[in-house]
RNA sequence: GGCGGUGUAGCUCAGAUGGUUAGAGCAUGCGGCUCAUAUCCGCAGUGUCCGGGGUUCAAUUCCCUGCACCGCCA
């Protein structure tokens, strides 16, 4: 059977300059991505960005420029830094393409010609700069109680989509899908949140042209959410390619940031069955972060420009950062003095140091040539033994998405490895002229070559470089990951000689 | 106001269907090695396991209550 995994980030809204929060939810869908192809899978990765509404409206009219214009000069921004970030997508929706209006307008027109889609009329106000509505009771003394500015107020006309339909419909799959959201800590909120019972959801606008219109009603617009939600579609060929489609749906994990949970775990998946396709298998969401302690805001100017930390650090360390400091689904700090130090201690004192002593000990004591194993005793079998029970634990945890976890297995094979090599002392073994100087680098040639790989969806560009260091010519994307999950010796190793620190210490 | 969560070593957290010495990483102190990026390894710790009450032979682990913090909703 063919194995195929798809996984999306959001569509980021333009307006915003990309930050740490964009970076973060992209590289953990990357991550996965890589994962999942080294596991035998066909990956679709989308990600995307979202191009309508009212803000990117008025900060074109703004600059004197059409919407089109300002979103086109907008989206490189993004899509720069996923180049920068190794981001390895293989889709990409712009909500302003063509292909993604029919889908929108297709999916509109069914749900509407199913009577989930009705004409009425609200009362409401709305926050701008938030994209958000607001009843009267939820104004904080009459300003948006998120961002404390003042809000419109609308009375529209408006299409409405039978959410109070769904209550039902949505609790038996929160019941059966006890997975549909992650982590766990999620799950709850998404329920309550359906069992207070659930109103209709106003689905167009007439306040603003910059979007979707309706069809056969175009003084009406279709709302943002629903317009970006569809994006999952689009980007995999719907209406367009339904080969394609039916390959990669229903989606296997949308990746989120938690503010915007309640889209992806209530309205979307009613979207979805009112139209009659699948819903997710997964909807994670994680935590954001902070800069210094403090909540990232454009007032405080302490938005950091991921760009800069990677020029500072290094993409792969910075990605390393991410996922190996806080763990998946909680809250973040991200601090200078927190980066360098997990960059000191995990990756140049614990790993990178492991890595520079098992390649010169093998220059020295092999000449370079890993051997077979002729003797074993010691710890030969435990390191062994080990690197495979923490193989199993690393799978576990990724298929959750429990990142941290799955760093925290790696990590202990390499302080297994360093224990291993104190233990052993390959040294003494080659003043000696033991035999068992070849198992012992064997198994450390062995545990290293894995380690690399498992770190591979974490540190793409640190693993092939150890791979080679290693002596392996090989792509490490394109191995295979039970092939590799064995100690054995291939027949094409390049003599290993010294290498040059691959994760330099940070002087401070 | 309603629902849910959390409160364990200096810091970040793990943990026990209740039962002998409650754990890990980081930070701190001491010792060891020399293959290595002044890296690595070993040892040493310290804890009213949030307060109060209850159930029990026995609770930090279960129940109730109080306090603090957090999330979602209104």
């Amino acid at each position: 059977m063919d194995k195929k995994y798809y996984i999306t980030t959001p569509i980021y809204y333009i307006n915003d300059v990309p930050h740490i929060g964009h970076a973060y939810t992209t590289i953990a869908a990357d991550i996965m991505a890589r994962y999942k192809r080294l596991l035998g899978f066909r990956v679709f990765f989308l990600t995307g960005t979202d191009e309508h509404g009212q803000k990117v409206e008025k900060a074109a009219e703004a600059l004197g420029i059409h919407p089109r214009e300002h979103a086109d000069r907008m989206v490189d921004r993004f899509t720069d830094l996923w180049r920068v970030l190794n981001i390895s997508n293989t889709g990409f929706v712009r909500t302003t393409e063509e292909r993604h209006k029919k889908v929108v307008r297709h999916i509109f027109q069914k749900v509407f010609e199913k009577g989930d889609i009705y004409l009425g009329e609200y009362e409401d106000w709305y926050c701008v700069p938030c994209e958000a509505y607001y009843t009267e009771l939820q104004l904080k003394d009459g300003a948006c109680p998120d961002c404390l500015r003042k809000p419109e107020k609308l009375k529209e006309e408006s299409f409405f989509f039978k959410l109070s339909k769904y209550a039902e419909p949505l609790l038996e799959l929160l019941e059966k899908q006890k997975d549909f959201i992650l982590p766990d800590i999620r799950y709850n909120e998404v329920a309550s949140f359906v069992k207070g019972g659930l109103r209709d959801l106003s689905v167009s606008r007439t306040s603003f042209q910059w979007g979707i219109p309706v069809p056969g009603n175009e003084r009406h617009i279709i709302y943002v959410w629903f317009d970006a939600l569809t994006n999952y579609l689009t980007g995999i060929g719907f209406l367009e390619d339904m080969d394609t489609f039916n390959t990669f749906w229903p989606c296997d994990a949308h990746l989120i940031g938690k503010d915007i949970l309640r889209f992806h775990g209530v309205y979307w998946p009613s979207f979805l069955m009112s139209y009659g396709l699948t819903p997710p298998k997964h909807v994670v969401a994680h935590g954001w972060w902070t800069i210094e302690g403090q909540k990232m805001s454009k007032s405080l100017g302490n938005v950091i420009d991921p760009h800069e930390i990677v020029k500072t650090y290094g993409v792969d360390e910075f990605r390393f950062f991410l996922f190996r400091e806080v763990p998946f689904g909680l809250d973040g700090d991200f601090s200078k003095h927190a980066i360098v130090h997990r960059i000191n201690g995990d990756l140049a004192n614990d790993f990178g140091n492991l890595t520079s002593r098992s390649v010169t000990m093998i220059g020295k004591f092999l000449q370079g040539k890993i051997e077979r194993p002729e003797a074993k005793g010691g710890m030969d079998d435990f390191v062994e033994e080990n690197t495979m029970r923490l193989i199993n634990e690393y799978q576990k945890n990724m298929e959750v998405f429990a990142y941290h976890k799955a760093l925290q297995s790696i990590f202990e094979i390499v302080s297994i490895l360093n224990k291993y090599i104190d233990s052993e002392a390959p040294w003494k073994l080659a003043k000696e002229g033991n035999p068992r100087i070849k198992t012992v680098l064997y198994n450390i040639w062995n545990s290293l070559r894995i380690v690399a790989v498992l770190f591979y969806p974490f540190m793409p560009e640190r693993s092939q470089q150890i791979w080679k260091a290693i002596g392996i010519g090989r792509s490490i994307e394109k191995v295979s990951f039970d092939e590799e999950k064995r100690f054995y010796l291939p027949d094409d190793i390049a003599t290993i000689d010294k290498i040059t620190p691959i994760f330099p210490r940070i002087e401070v």
